[in-house]
DNA sequence: AGCACTTAAGTAACCGGTTACATTGAAAAT
DNA sequence: ATTTTCAATGTAACCGGTTACTTAAGTGCT
């Protein structure tokens, strides 16, 4: 791996110049360039980019950190921030926290030298934690999908309560009455603010809550299935299912089709997230979709933006959107 | 940010000591060690990543280079890469070659002084291309889910021809003759091998090739179920379908539902990967397993191995598994 | 020819660490 | 008491770049 004396040394000139050169910066004659730029060549030089990110302050790189990589967005969150990232000539530099509100804490701060900006999509760390990474990190931070005092951080965020909502509403609308309830983690944030959707369409409609319809899930298609197994054989009555994703939605509809429940004839459906497979299965899924590519998309633009620009406090809300597909019909 | 000068200052000792109660190494007497402690402590101070690695030419980071962030199996990969990645302390740079071999060899090598070793999951960079990287970088490089020249490389991949083999042997042993194909693309080595095994299966038996029974797709569940819809808009007589992933047999799975088809009872779909969401599908999908997952792995943990150790070449091999569901009966 | 001004290139400090080697002081050995 | 030994620390070079400042060589003008 050839540096940048090498390339002096061959062309018969200061680390200045090349660097010049190499930067396109300050005054260099054209022969001079030429013979630096021939150097180059034969040597196959390429700055050292960690060299050049110590002298310059800028790395070109954002770090990603994320509570736990088992989490259900991770896979497309990652894939569009790489996608983002790379697009803007930026690396990406990819963290987890291990569910460990200091171990990301600590995580966060470390990567202070190593990136212009970072992404946090943390189901773990504290409204405090945040704040104070806020306070102590001399670069940007965004926030995904999580909603925190108003216009302090950046933040991209999604409408959580609404969209469950949204959800109930479409289900209300048809004549359900009984309906089931298949949550995710009940520990952070998000899984709250959904069960609160829930439990305020209820109580607008004056129906009553019913503990033994909600069953509690991990979002993963397994646990839909087994919540909706148990919810049949405790012999619970309900007319419809809502769940915190498609996946679990999904898994509950293999659940109803394995004993020979017909959805959405005797059972509605209705999942969030509008996952890519869901209209591939039959009946095709009602959702509610959660645009966590475009969110992603804000987020890595956002502090790609950041990196240079001043400070204002940006944030972006996301609502869901009712995509309604084959597996709600009316209650009989 | 605090820098080890800082530290000095305030410990009052010399940037030798201070970087040696860091990492622990040398002679340090215990009042001095605890002086330089609570200067740390107080500071909030973090060595800078960035200088280490630059003085010490190690980062304990490895990069992972696709040719495009759409492959399919990306998502998998990198989350497994990630995770894999973090449980070793080695940070995890991701970069992609937008499709361009050119430009995919200069981001590889690019990454040099970055990381400690590289990971290669390419569609795209020629067997020449990486046989150069070798020869150039002085860094490891492990290629994943290529068949590569014997012992040349690290790598990691996969018995593409026999794991297709499988699938047709077991549509073969239940009868079927007329086997209709969606493949993937057809650029790339994962591709072709594929095809190679479907032909010789049928050679093996001495059934015609037919093109018609043959279309192709791109991986995703939409292109699977679009050329089963051609496939039967053409009027072709098949019994049974081989895809080359999980996404379009569940595809294909979609377009015969929709048009009434019973699957298996009529036409049996048999899948590559066994997609988690493969088996909550109606019929549960019968595939061949590829542990993308296990490979992934493997191929990270290597990684780490050749960053320490030595150069012998280490190649493993993974082959297929069959997974018989619901989705392939005998034909009739 | 003499002067100011511009262009081209070099010098050296700096980014924030590590580490080979030198120095110091005290304990151990003679 | 003197020498040897070694633990504890400091000094300075180095990693591979960038950049403010300086210097040298042209160039244009009177």
């Amino acid at each position: 791996m050839s540096t940048i004396l090498d390339v002096c040394k061959l062309a018969g000139v200061s680390k200045a110049t090349v660097s010049r050169v190499v930067n396109g910066t300050g005054q260099v004659k054209e022969s001079t360039r030429e013979k630096v730029f021939s150097a180059m060549q034969s040597l196959g030089y390429r700055p050292n980019r960690l060299a050049q990110a110590l002298a310059t302050n800028k790395t070109h790189t954002i770090g990603l950190v994320v509570s736990d990589f088992d989490g259900i967005h991770f896979g497309s969150l990652l894939k569009q921030a790489a996608a983002s990232a790379e697009f803007a000539k930026k690396q990406l530099i990819v963290t987890d926290g291990h569910n460990d509100p200091n171990y990301e804490y600590e995580m966060i701060m470390q990567l202070e030298a190593q990136c212009d900006a970072v992404i946090l999509y943390s189901r773990t760390l504290t409204d405090d934690h945040i704040q104070r990474l806020h306070q102590q990190l001399t670069i940007p931070i965004v926030v995904i999908n999580r909603d925190l005092p108003e216009q302090l951080f950046h933040s991209v965020s999604f409408q959580q309560e609404d969209a469950v909502k949204l959800m109930m509403g479409h289900l209300l609308d048809n004549g359900h009455r009984q309906i089931a309830c298949i949550t995710g983690h009940m520990m952070n944030p998000t899984g709250v603010a959904r069960l609160n959707g829930y439990k305020h369409s209820l109580a607008e409609l004056g129906v009553e809550f019913n503990e033994k319809l909600v069953r509690n899930g991990d979002y993963h298609m397994k646990s839909g299935y087994q919540a909706c197994k148990e919810l049949i054989h405790d012999g619970i009555s309900f007319t419809a299912i809502i769940a915190f994703n498609d996946c679990m939605a999904l898994g509950a509809l293999r659940a109803l089709t394995e004993v020979g429940i017909k959805v959405p004839e005797q059972i509605s459906i209705i999942g969030i997230d509008d996952d890519p497979v869901s209209e591939f299965f039959t009946p095709r899924l009602t959702t509610v979709k959660l645009p966590i590519a475009d969110m992603t998309k804000q987020a890595v633009e956002l502090a790609i933006t950041l990196c240079d620009e001043t400070k204002a406090t940006h944030s972006y809300q996301y609502k869901g959107q009712l995509i309604e597909r084959e597996s709600v019909m009316p209650v009989k």
